[in-house]
DNA sequence: GACTGGCACTCACTAGTTGGGAGTGCCAGT
DNA sequence: ACTGGCACTCCCAACTAGTGAGTGCCAGTC
C-alpha cells in the first residue's frame, strides 16, 4: 500500500517529537505539537496503517508509538533534509581545527569535536597508510649493525621501524641504500608497494643484497602487509546520558565493541567520500551494535580516501543534524590535508 | 581504642566477603563462611566497635555490613598479602607481551593485558618525552625549504614536525644542522635541552643563523615545551560489570573522567617506580572520581620512570589481586623496554 | 469516501498496604 | 569475655486499587 502525503507527513513527526522527548508519542500530542489540519481520529487510522506497514510500533497496548529501524530508515531516506549548519557551528569547526600541529593532533581534535557537536560516541580513523602515497624514506643508522627506517607518507603520517642487518655496514652505503629505495618507491600507493620492495633486492649492488635483504623483509612485515590501521574515540559518556533507556539498558556490548578495533575498523571498509552512510539499528552487521546506530563518511584530500569518521548513538537520534555535521566536518579535514 | 586481632580478622572478612558477593555481609554469614571460631552475636559487638571508628557502615537499619574508604585502606595496608601471581598468569604476562613490534604496541598490548587480568579499566601512559634522553636526532628535506626534524627517543617513541625555513637551503648545510644538533642534544634528557637548544643557534656558522633559528624555535615548542602526553586506555566495558551498583548508578561522571587526558595524566603525575600506589574512593582528588579506586605504580627501565600505569574500577575492588597485577606487568614492561 | 466526535476499553504507572525475613542491639546468663 | 535469646527495625516483594493517556471502533457529517 502506498503511503499518502500525510501518513508520511505522520511518520516524520513521530520521529521528530521521540528523538526529542525519548516518549512514545500520542496522536493528541502530534496534532497540538505539529500543526496536522486533521483530528486526533484521523492520526489514528494513520498510525494504525503505519504500524501495519512496519514503520512504527507500541511498546504496549495502550501507549503511544515508536518508531521502528524501518520507520527511522524512512525517515532518513525520503522525509529528512539535512540540516544546514549554523554559522556558530562552521565557525567552531574551523576554529577547533584550526591549531591543529600534526598529523595525530588534527585526528585527536577532530574525534573531540564530533563527539562534541553532535553529542554522539565519535569515531575517527587515523589516515591509511594502505591508500596513501609514499613521501619520503629516511635511514637513519643507529650504530654500525642497526638502521632505523622512517617512512612518510603524503598524508604527513610516520612510521619508523628498527632493522638488524646481518653484518656493519658503511655510511657510504646507507646512503646508496637510501637512493635506490626512495627512487623505487617514492609517490606509489603503499597497496602496490609489495612487488617493488622484492625488486629492490634486485636493484640493489651485489655487496649490498644482506643489508637491503634485510631491509625489504622488514618493510614488507611493517609498512605494507601490517593493516594495522589506528582508530581515535571520543565522547563515550554520551552513552550513558539517554538514562539507560536507549541501549535496552545495558552500555556493556556497545563498550565492548567499541573497544574491538577490528570492528571498528570493519565498518569504515567500504567508506566512500561525500557519500554518509546510515546504519540503523538492525541494519548493523555487528550483533552488539543492533541497538544503535551509526552516520560514517570517508574523507582525504579532494576526491580521495583516506580513512572514515562518524558518530554512534542510539537509534534515536537526530539523523538530520548528525549527517550534516559528521559531512561538514569530513570535508574541512580533507581540506586540511590537502593542504599540507 | 585499638582493634584487636579477632576484629581486624572481621573486618577483613567483611571486606572479602563484600567484594566477592557485592551484598552487605551480616554477622550469621560471616561466621558460616570464615570459620571465625565465636558466635555471630560476638561478632555483632565487634561490628559496633568498627563501625564506630569508621571502617563499616550499614546501608540501612536493618542489613549488613559495607566497608567504608577507611576501612578498604585499612585492609589494603594491614591486612592483606598482596597475591602473587599464578605461573600461568605469567606466563600470559610474557606471552602477550613478547610479540610487539614497536614502542606503540607495547603500550597498547600492556594496556589490553592490564584490563584482561584484573577485568577493571587500565590506563598506560605512554613513555614520556621529559623524562626520556634524544638518541638521535634526523633531519630530512622535503623541499628547498622546508625539513622535517624526526627526533627518536632512547625509548623508541619518535616525533616528528615539519620546519618552514626562512629560505632555501643546500643539502651540506642541512647536513651540518644535523651534526651540530646531534652533537649537542643527543644524550641528553629531554625536560634539560631547553637551555641547549638556544645555544644552538651561537654554534652555528652565521650563515646557518636564519635556517637554525626557525629548527629551534619549532624545538623548544613541539618537544620540549609541549608536555603533552598520551594516554592508552582499555576495558571500559567493565565498568557496565557491576549491574550499576557499583558507581552509585550513573557512569557518566567515571567516563568523563576518564576522557579527559589532563586529569588521567595528573593521576600519574607522582608515580614511583616500585611504589604501588592506591587511592580509594574519597581519597581521589578529583571529584568525578570518588566513588572509584586507582590502583597505579610506575614503570621504566631499571630504576627509571619514563611513565605510569594502573588500573581503575569500583572501591569494591580486589586490591590484593589487582596489586599484584599491575606490579607484575610493570616490571615486565620495564624489562622490556631495558632491553631496547 | 474521507474525516470527525464520542465512547468503551486496555494497561502501564503510582501510591498505599501488607507480610516476611534478614539482620541488628541489648540483656541476662554462663 | 562470650553466648543464646528476643524484641525491634526496616527493606523488599507482592498485592491492590485508582488514575489517565492512549487506543480502536463506530456512527454520523460534509
Amino acid at each position: 500500500m502506498a503511503l499518502d502525503e500525510r501518513k508520511l507527513e505522520v511518520l516524520r513527526a513521530i520521529v521528530e517529537d521521540y528523538v526529542a522527548t525519548q516518549e512514545p508519542v500520542g496522536s493528541k500530542a502530534l496534532v497540538e505539537r505539529h500543526n496536522l489540519r486533521v483530528s486526533p481520529a484521523t492520526v489514528r487510522n494513520d498510525m494504525a496503517v503505519l504500524e501495519e506497514e512496519g514503520y512504527i510500533r507500541q511498546p504496549h497496548t495502550s501507549a503511544g508509538r515508536v518508531p521502528t529501524d524501518a520507520g527511522y530508515r524512512l525517515f532518513v531516506d525520503k522525509l529528512s533534509r539535512v540540516k544546514p549548519l549554523s554559522q556558530a557551528e562552521r565557525r567552531a569547526i574551523e576554529r577547533f581545527l584550526i591549531g591543529a600541529v600534526d598529523l595525530d593532533d588534527v585526528v585527536h581534535r577532530t574525534v573531540r569535536l564530533l563527539a562534541q557537536l553532535t553529542r554522539q560516541v565519535a569515531v575517527v580513523q587515523y589516515p591509511s597508510l594502505s591508500r596513501a602515497t609514499v613521501r619520503h624514506f629516511e635511514l637513519v643508522p643507529i650504530s654500525t649493525t642497526r638502521i632505523m627506517v622512517v617512512m612518510i607518507a603524503e598524508t604527513g603520517r610516520v612510521e619508523q621501524r628498527l632493522v638488524d642487518l646481518p653484518g656493519p655496514i658503511l655510511a657510504d652505503d646507507v646512503t646508496e641504500l637510501r637512493r635506490v629505495i626512495n627512487e623505487k618507491l617514492v609517490g606509489q600507493r603503499l597497496a602496490e608497494t609489495p612487488p617493488l620492495v622484492l625488486a629492490l633486492i634486485e636493484e640493489a649492488a651485489p655487496g649490498l643484497r644482506p643489508p637491503m635483504t634485510a631491509l625489504s623483509t622488514v618493510l614488507l612485515e611493517t609498512l605494507v602487509e601490517r593493516t594495522e590501521e589506528r582508530i581515535a574515540l571520543a565522547g563515550t559518556a554520551n552513552l550513558a546520558r539517554g538514562g539507560l533507556l536507549d541501549f535496552q539498558g545495558s552500555l556493556r556490548p556497545i563498550l565492548e565493541a567499541l573497544e574491538e578495533e577490528v570492528i571498528l575498523l570493519k565498518l569504515f571498509g567500504e567508506v566512500e567520500p561525500s557519500i554518509t552512510r546510515v546504519r540503523i539499528g538492525d541494519e548493523n552487521e555487528i550483533e552488539d551494535l543492533r541497538t544503535a546506530s551509526i552516520v560514517a563518511t570517508g574523507y582525504g584530500p579532494g576526491s580521495m580516501v583516506v580513512g572514515g569518521m562518524g558518530v554512534l548513538g542510539p537509534t534515536r537520534m537526530d539523523y538530520p543534524g548528525n549527517i550534516a555535521t559528521v559531512r561538514a566536518v569530513a570535508r574541512y579535514v580533507g581540506d586540511l590535508l590537502a593542504q599540507s
